[in-house]
DNA sequence: CAGAATCCCCTCAGATACTG
DNA sequence: CAGTATCTGAGGGGATTCTG
């Protein structure tokens, strides 16, 4: 299958509903970390599910990393960024600049002012 | 919605099915140009519905141009990549190194082996 | 706290048939 | 040649509930 282009791969689960912007607030944590309970709370509106889900897909494609610390309770589980997901975030944001250059409309986020934002 | 962010969009719509290879075939034509059945023939596997609702995204969002010509017949419909659509190609091999550099199963298209192609 | 399990809806993409 | 129309099935994503 054509589908089956390793850049397209890249790209179909990237564009994921909020896969970019997980990856973005673990970038802008500190060690480039965050809590799952941070995340839930960062970004509205997503599902445990989904966030579940989501971060599952990104460590299997070796995004991002799951420490998770069982001695203490309740149970702490730590994603951070690895190398290959610090290197995509360069990418995402040529794709911003790219976003900016040529879309006229350049739509909110409710959480940020994108031509402002940290991309 | 956070959904709507820029980059969150203009991501979705290249992850579609097709809409990358699409953008890559009209990148290989005379002029980064091709027809319709050109693109239908090269593109194997793809039905005209769906062809032609990716041509209608990718226009729609500037990234492509179609001209049509109908003092002939039969008619002749031409599509090529505007200036947008000719830079985001450059980010596309940009995630194209990332995904040579870290993805170590490099998954064949059925037309080409990705590490050769022109990406 | 960090999830897993269910249920349900809705969109995408494929197959097929038809048209100016 | 270059599409449009209609039907169908699979899977993504939301809401809710339950657990170690």
């Amino acid at each position: 299958m054509q589908d089956g282009c390793t850049v397209n791969l890249t790209v179909r689960y990237l564009a994921r509903k909020w896969s970019l912007l997980i990856l973005l607030e673990l970038y802008k944590g500190e060690g480039h970390t965050r809590r799952f309970s941070e995340l839930k709370d960062c970004l509205i509106g997503i599902t445990q599910k989904v966030l579940s889900s989501r971060l599952k897909e990104l460590e299997k494609e070796g995004l991002i990393e799951n420490r998770v610390d069982d001695t203490s309770f309740p149970v702490k589980s730590e994603y951070t960024l690895t190398p290959s997901g610090l290197e995509i975030i360069e990418i995402v944001k040529d794709m911003k600049r790219w976003a900016l250059k040529w879309k006229i409309t350049n739509i909110d986020c409710s959480c940020q002012d994108c031509s402002q934002c940290v991309l």
